[in-house]
DNA sequence: AGCACGATTAACT
DNA sequence: GTTAATCGTGCTC
């Protein structure tokens, strides 16, 4: 009986990234996700991709982060352990997907802004209306369609052994390939926020958001 | 109750 | 380069 569940076990699940990977500040969990494999379990499927472009959001203080309103029950997440999923909705239309990052009560997390396509390319073309693989998941509100995460996948475990979405290790892009850059979209947020070197992308990578 | 504004994307000119 | 799409959230009245 044992024996049988070890056997049912799916391998891959059994190296997802530790909660203490997780636990740590924020802009060294972003960097150091670049190379990841973001994986989704989807229908029997298992649908992947290399994090190639993440975001730290940091704090109340971070004005460009949701937190800065406090503790509300959308934010309500990343003022929990580390290693756990925010997916907001915005623009009326789109779905973010975050992870949890630092100590408990300290609110913050690295946005997943680009994947480059690894495992079940079909599905995820089916998802998003048959589109060429780079336009696939290069842009964070392409990743979340790409890979059917909505509301429903807000606050998961992703170190928990089942979830179905989880962060593997896979390859590590040598730190002169990435890029630090301000992050994307902060439109009406004010400085030094706004231009804080907080996003993280690997270089001449055709994945990357565009 | 009403309002302005998004951590965006796709489809325009 | 510009813009419509579309609605949850947080803030003001």
């Amino acid at each position: 009986m044992c024996s049988l569940q070890i056997g049912s076990m799916n391998k891959t699940s059994l190296h997802q990234l530790p909660r203490n990977f997780f636990s740590r500040p924020t802009r060294i969990v972003a960097q150091e996700l670049l190379g990841c494999l973001l994986v989704r379990h989807l229908n029997g499927h298992r649908l992947s991709g290399v994090i190639v472009e993440a975001e730290a959001y940091i704090g109340e203080e971070d004005l460009a982060c949701h937190a800065k309103a406090g503790r509300t029950s959308r934010t309500q997440v990343m003022y929990g352990p580390a290693g756990f999923s925010y997916v907001y909705f915005t623009y009326g239309m789109h779905w973010m997907l975050n992870v949890v990052t630092e100590s408990e009560e300290f609110p913050a997390a690295v946005l997943i802004r680009a994947i480059q396509p690894v495992e079940g390319v079909d599905v995820m073309q089916r998802l998003r209306g048959r589109k060429e693989i780079p336009d696939l998941c290069s842009g964070p509100a392409k990743l979340t369609q790409a890979l059917d995460i909505t509301r429903a996948q807000n606050g998961l475990d992703l170190c928990q052994l089942s979830s179905r979405i989880a962060i593997e290790p896979h390859t590590k892009f040598p730190s002169g390939t990435v890029s630090a850059s301000p992050r994307i979209g902060l439109g009406n947020t004010p400085e030094p926020w706004k231009s804080k070197p907080w996003r993280y992308a690997v270089r001449d990578n055709p994945f990357v958001s565009k």
